[in-house]
DNA sequence: TTATTTGGTTTATATTATAAACCGATTTAT
DNA sequence: ATAAATCGGTTTATAATATAAACCAAATAA
């Protein structure tokens, strides 16, 4: 049985790759809605997705607000598509 | 987005139930070959998946050996059912 | 003006995973 | 027979992780 990546292997990192998966980007406050995470958890998680390559981590103004996005890397992709192959074979789905 | 059972989403213990569901019944020293963990961390990990009533442990002897034989549950099969279709949801397959 | 809310970050705490150290029994080697 | 190595585990210490609480500066509302 392959290894699980750790890095994916979390709830909320999990999460958040997979609605960056599905949007390609997203900000902030539209991740932590749809996670539910607290704020706190959720800038702790995308600081290590951003540091591991995953995901790139762009802060700017919108209006007068400060915005945080965060786009899915092709690093981030591949590493998804491994964990997900790896799953898998736990979870016995069929390639 | 449901939960992920923080007592199966851990490597090791999913890699158990995986294992047990394939094939109802297995003892310790299969469980150790086949995952690749060490024995204390195994012994800890089925201890856990015991207490939750996910699987149930036997001991006895074969020949003058103990043996620690574990055996899943049905509570464990409807909780490791839920896991699957709880993560599919993150991974993107279909139910 | 002074709350209150927004959009976060930093830091402290609780949980978890993991391996190291250990143990009694058994087998092997001398 | 006895010492040494191996087997089948358990207990315990440590490192890593997840999580929320506390905090902060800027913006908005009262």
């Amino acid at each position: 049985m392959r290894p699980l990546n750790p890095l994916l292997h979390s709830e909320l990192r999990l999460a958040v790759m997979s609605l960056l998966v599905a949007t390609g980007e997203a900000d902030f406050v539209y991740l932590r809605r749809q996670t539910g995470a607290t704020a706190g958890n959720l800038s702790v998680q995308l600081d290590k997705l951003s540091k591991a390559g995953y995901i790139e981590v762009t802060k700017s103004f919108v209006g007068k607000r400060t915005n945080t996005s965060c786009r899915l890397t092709d690093e981030g992709m591949a590493a998804f598509e491994e964990y997900v192959d790896a799953i898998k074979e736990y979870i016995k789905v069929k390639g």
